[in-house]
DNA sequence: TTGACATATTCCCATATCGGCATATATTAG
DNA sequence: CTAATATATGCCGATATGGGAATATGTCAA
């Protein structure tokens, strides 16, 4: 089995640098095929392909302005991921807890607790 | 150019179903190879291989107990695509924000407001 | 040592990728 | 209508994938 295909979910459309840019870029104004492709510098078929994989997993909408086609980001196709991610929040967050007591018992450094 | 390497960054390796369910897996404690293929009913080598990718991008930790080798989910690893997706909080919270506004409006529940 | 157990690696294959380039489609202007 | 602009699609090639089966490596027990 072949890796699944970009455009079967949101996990896998944003695993390309250049999309992530693209929605980044798509976040605030909907924006023309063109204004992306001078925008982020990358050629206009590559943008059109992107675009392509972004739309068929929700992350982006278009609409048609005359010869134009106004793509915009759908920040809600990304809350699923933010879901995901959230998952593992405590991590982080007992990370900072970690740093915040030892700072407060300013005492000994362990000794090295070997890591692989 | 062929797609990035699954093994390049965080945000390839989490395309790959498996391999979320693996780090899911891995969130709460520390669990052998034999452990993942029975808890979540996959073959060995293609968690082996999985398990490859995952330590490489950073995504888990191992360290050897005999025969067995322990996985733990490396947390922190994830920060930064929560981060990411976080750049786009204000789609959702603004969602919510319109449905409280309009629940309170109306003084009713708003019929089928449809949650993902 | 030998054998059993745990995990990692290798090989094969069908498939999808992304970038470039060329071309097709769609829409408006004149 | 035709030309020009905007976007989408098709084709190519190099590459990496993930599953499956077989096998290699590593570690412990007796």
């Amino acid at each position: 089995m072949p890796r699944a295909a970009t455009a079967s979910d949101a996990f896998n459309a944003i695993g390309e640098t250049h999309r992530r840019e693209i929605l980044g870029y798509l976040a605030r104004d909907e924006r023309t095929v063109g204004e992306i492709v001078t925008g982020l510098r990358l050629l206009q078929p590559s943008v059109s392909k992107h675009l392509r994989v972004l739309r068929e997993v929700g992350l982006v909408r278009v609409r048609r302005n005359g010869r134009h086609m106004l793509y915009r980001t759908n920040g809600e196709a990304i809350r699923p991921l933010y879901e995901w991610t959230r998952t593992f929040e405590r991590f982080w967050a007992n990370q900072l807890q970690r740093v915040k007591e030892r700072a407060e018992s300013k005492g000994q450094e362990g000794p090295g607790t070997a890591e692989i």
